[in-house]
DNA sequence: TAGCTAATTCCGCATTGCGGAATTGCGTTT
DNA sequence: AAACGCAATTCCGCAATGCGGAATTAGCTA
């Protein structure tokens, strides 16, 4: 199949469609047709028919205001979805753990595109701590978690997602790109990777990518991550991603 | 707008797609185009079509033998989805508290089309229990669940699921509307609904709707259920079911 | 190797999805 | 009440996109 016939496969209306219904914040509350449009870059007619077909089928409803929300059609395969994962169950007690005794808050992520989405946090006990939701996105390139992922990337999907890279970040990714080689280094040495108020200035944290139970499961990646003020690189470096690193070990037995 | 333009705002590729997305259950494991295009009724030249774009937005992954399953992109929707309700996360708690209490199993669920899908499940403790799962679908039209949702929508929304439930079961329909309508019946007098044994015959179910918040909502449901050796109809009724309705009000105020 | 079944690709076709323009709807201001 | 501005929806001509039966390829088993 050549690279013209594959785009004889590929439903484009399919696509956009999934595209709008990935326009959705969890914070967000209600969005018109101009927001959704301004968040896809699909024409505005387009953005009113595929919103009209998600209605119908129930993956969107619509408020009294007329506003979009995420509907039963959609939770129903959320459900289904997050039910399948077997990993996601079997993580967030140890994860909670690790929050409550390191005073660390710590997520699990998965990649999308190239942000990583939260598919489950647990917060530190501390009053003052990172805040971190289910369901949020956070740059892959400039955050622990995702450069954890980065690194334990087989060669030809790190290609992949340099492509990615590339397009979303134009003229810094050449930057970015030597921080991720950083990383994999780190990876490769450590068993970890770190953001060091790289993407937020007062955040510290560090990641470790979790190995796939089999091939083709997607990777999975975890974080631990504190104020700045309560956990200094040297604290991050030989308390938390040690840790860190040995429950990822437990983890992937 | 007339019937007949309503058809050209809605976009068929695209309503395939997520019906191909709707084709899993939490238990599948990884699943072919032979089972798929069964499942959906759509051609096999379609559904390869259509899962070779979803492999491509990565809503779809595959496993090393070929077959397809959820993929990160899914799961990052259903982290938003699941994320932006407020109510699962408020509720479940209470939930399990309740099936604690009481020795029964508890679900949350909302409306599919002519199923309930469970967002959220709290077992009983005891050794013999019903079996419960998030993204688990049962009938609306025989569980108590589904008569408590049923019995809760305003009269134009039942008019609408008449129908669907009609053209699912054909010549059944007419014996389950009568239930249905002795549940309405139930629920304003007594403020629940009920299956002894309609569903599964060794499952003895008490069920409730959640009013919605605002309008434009989905209606959310909750039931409590128990084996029938261990709970009879006078028990479910008495002790379980006024127990289930003061939590609703509890919930709803 | 042959046979069988699942999955994929081909390709002619027509209808479906497209999007700019026009229209409608709604809220605010004068 | 009328005017205005902006969001949302609908119209409609068009062509390319999505379709599905048939053919081909791939993979597994006897």
């Amino acid at each position: 199949m050549s690279a013209i016939e594959e785009d004889r496969m590929f439903v484009t209306a399919l696509a956009r469609g999934l595209a709008l219904l990935a326009a959705w914040r969890p914070e967000d509350g209600a969005l018109g047709n101009q927001e959704l449009a301004s968040r896809t870059g699909l024409p505005k007619s387009t953005v009113s028919r595929l919103g009209h077909t998600l209605l119908a089928t129930g993956h969107l409803r619509q408020d009294a205001a007329g506003g979009y929300r995420l509907g039963p059609a959609t939770l129903a395969l959320a459900a289904t979805a997050m039910a399948g994962h077997d990993m996601r169950r079997a993580v967030a007690p140890r994860m909670q753990a690790f929050a409550r005794e390191h005073g660390v808050s710590t997520s699990l992520g998965i990649r999308d595109g190239t942000d990583i989405v939260y598919l489950e946090t647990c917060r530190s006990p501390a009053r003052v701590s990172v805040q971190l939701n289910v369901g949020s996105r956070v740059p892959l390139a400039t955050t622990a978690i995702g450069r954890a992922l980065y690194a334990g990337l087989d060669t030809s999907e790190r290609e992949q997602l340099d492509g990615a890279l590339a397009q979303r970040y134009g003229s810094r990714w050449a930057s970015l790109k030597a921080s991720l080689a950083q990383a994999c280094h780190d990876w490769q040495t450590t068993g970890f990777t770190a953001s060091f108020g790289d993407y937020e200035a007062d955040v510290m944290a560090v990641g470790i990518a979790l190995r796939p139970l089999a091939a083709g499961q997607p990777t999975l990646c975890l974080n631990a991550s504190g104020p700045l003020f309560s956990f200094d690189e040297s604290t991050m470096k030989k308390d938390i991603a040690p840790a860190l690193v040995a429950l990822g070990q437990c983890l992937g037995a």
